[in-house]
DNA sequence: GCCGTTTTCGGCCCGACTGTTTTCAGTCG
């Protein structure tokens, strides 16, 4: 296990779960010790800045399960690029231990027995030397194996390898969709929902996890394991079984009797960490929890509802979206939990590319503006931005842009004169420069109603220079805000590095806006960097980024990261009302 | 090793499923 001091969050939670793994194989090792630094290991991968910035701020002592000895080793780590403590903990066993740890089935005491038999240490030839090892046989051999684990191993290990990537929230659903239509095919299903991080609705997915209240769970269970386009079954129980799609995709099924549905329900949603906190303040009145209900000292108490059961214990019933296991249960405890914005607060969509052809040099729209209007009005919307991406600056003259915008600002003007039922803002989505500078001239800035700026290349500019990069362009009184803050693109592309609290701090004193973008692969600003925005008294405003007329009804993704970022309906701007977003338009106080 | 609205000591979420055991350990969520 490489260590050294400039390891990101990831590395460092791979790392801590390394300690943990070593100190399990450690005879009479104090178990917590071993929870305590899974613990740090999920509160580091977590954690919305990076470790070692926080270490810089000497701000560690702000993530929850890091005390004062793990953090007394991170200092060593970032000081001197070491941990002496952790290099002696680990140095007992074969840094090829740790890879194993990555198959699922193969926990701490599996990987070193299977390393220890079979001669592997290496970490890079681990994976491959496991494999042949397991088509030849020799796995079966090794005390405490037998034939069954050997081909589980084999085929965790394929699977592992042909994993697809996690899954963005559109796929997830239509898969959960689709098992919900399987299993409504029997009418022992009473009641079916997707639970789990599909419920509270993360940015992307790895297991669809679904519940189902039934009477019967033998024949439910027997139906959900007949599914037809399953690769196989991981395992099949009384009260829950486990499939794999083609793509590696896993699906979890839990069943328990209507009565007792509530908690169900809220066990399989989670998320865990939510759930061991829960479990934990229960503990303290004397009160156990699982799925099956509230165990009081001689009884256990069911429940239909979530509501029933948060209810039992006190609380108000949490959204989903916000069981994270932030302060959520505290705020439910005394009804201070914010009242999240809904999809139907939307007034408009400020973030939209029709097929109006500026000659850009990025992707155009496809739907004509009355289209894109059609598709508005169904939503309700009383207005809509058109925002083209700007005309080509390398293939343009100035003059020639701004004929450009003049030429489509004439065809806005002419559909809001003959279309009063849905006002049709004239925007632009503005390239910012490498240097700042904004990819169209002055002039053209003022044909528009506002721009939005965002960033599509030079991602990898350093901190300094990318902060000031997006701050000159932030800087034009006529951009009102600032797209896809991050640039990230999900499981393709990291974010740029931007010193947020230096972009939120200019973005509340100027009036300037940050968008969440609800592209599904976009989902930008992430949930975390808008609960630290709006904690800024910064504003947003969610859009779709539409391409089509299809598209519009992509916000509700950005809903959802707005309400995981616990944002409420006046945090968002495109909440207003036409007459009220005109005049925040023109740069008023908000 | 962490943590505190009964605690700075004495607790630490709770249960399912599988395989290899001969009553349970390991892994997972």
């Amino acid at each position: 296990m490489e260590i050294s001091r400039n390891m990101t969050n990831l590395d460092l939670a791979k790392l801590f779960r390394a300690v943990a793994a070593a100190l399990s194989l450690e005879k009479g090792d104090n178990r917590f010790r071993i929870i305590a630094y899974e613990r740090a290991a999920d509160a580091i991968e977590h954690s919305s800045s990076e470790v070692k910035d926080l270490w810089d701020n000497n701000e560690l002592d702000t993530l929850p399960g890091i005390g004062t000895n793990i953090a007394s080793h991170l200092d060593e780590l970032f000081k001197t690029g070491k941990v002496r403590h952790f290099s002696q903990i680990l140095k007992s066993y074969p840094e090829a231990l740790f890879e194993l740890l990555e198959v699922p089935g193969i926990g701490p005491k599996s990987a070193y027995k299977l390393c220890k038999a079979l001669g592997i240490s290496s970490a890079h030839s681990a994976l491959s030397r496991l494999e042949k090892a397991a088509k030849d046989g020799h796995i079966s051999r090794i005390e405490g194996f037998g034939k069954d684990s050997e081909s589980e191993i084999l085929r965790s290990l394929t699977e592992f390898r042909h994993r697809d990537q996690r899954l963005l929230l559109p796929v997830a659903s239509s898969i959960a969709d689709e098992i919900i239509l399987w299993m409504k095919k029997i009418p022992q299903v009473k009641q079916i929902y997707p639970l789990g991080s599909l419920r509270r609705q993360a940015s992307t997915i790895g297991d669809v996890d679904i519940a189902v209240a039934a009477t019967d769970a033998k024949i439910v269970i027997l139906h959900f394991i007949a599914f037809p386009k399953k690769s196989r079954v991981l395992e099949s129980g009384v009260h829950t079984a486990s499939l794999v799609l083609p793509n590696g995709c896993q699906i979890d099924l839990m069943v328990q009797p209507p009565a007792s549905f509530g908690s169900l329900l809220q066990h399989f949603t989670g998320s865990k960490h939510h759930n061991i906190l829960l479990r934990e303040y229960a503990l303290k009145k004397g009160l156990s929890l699982s799925e099956y209900g509230i165990k009081t000292k001689n009884s256990l108490k069911t429940f239909s509802t979530e509501e029933k059961f948060y209810g039992f214990l006190g609380l108000d019933w949490i959204p989903p979206e916000l069981r994270e296991g932030k302060n959520e249960i505290e705020l439910a405890r005394v009804h201070q939990l914010p009242d999240l914005v809904k999809l139907e607060n939307i007034k408009g969509d400020l973030q939209i590319h029709s097929n109006l052809d500026v000659e850009s040099s990025h992707d155009l729209g496809e739907s004509t503006i009355s289209q894109l209007a059609t598709s508005a009005r169904a939503l309700g919307y009383e207005y809509i931005g058109l925002t083209e991406h700007n005309p080509g600056r390398s293939n343009h003259t100035d003059t020639q842009i701004i004929e450009l915008i003049k030429r489509k600002s004439h065809e806005i003007s002419n559909f809001n004169r003959e279309n009063r039922s849905l006002y049709v803002f004239n925007g632009l989505e503005i390239d910012i420069q490498p240097d700042g500078r904004l990819s169209v001239p002055e002039s053209c800035l003022d044909l528009l109603d506002y721009a939005c700026v965002s960033l599509h290349s030079s991602f990898r500019l350093p901190r300094k220079s990318m902060t000031d990069r997006v701050l000159s362009a932030l800087n034009h009184p006529k951009v009102r805000f600032l797209a896809h803050p991050t640039a990230r693109l999900l499981e393709e592309r990291e974010g740029v590095e931007l010193d947020w609290e230096t972009i939120f701090a200019f973005c509340r004193t100027h009036a300037k806006w940050l968008e969440i973008d609800a592209w599904p692969n976009r989902l930008d600003l992430p949930d975390v960097l808008v609960k630290e925005a709006l904690s800024a008294g910064v504003k947003l405003v969610i859009d779709t980024d539409s391409h089509s007329a299809d598209h519009l009804s992509y916000m509700r993704y950005g809903i959802s990261v707005a309400r995981r970022g616990w944002a409420k309906l006046n945090d968002i701007i495109n909440t207003q009302s036409l007459s009220q977003i005109t005049g925040t338009m023109k740069g008023g106080d908000y």
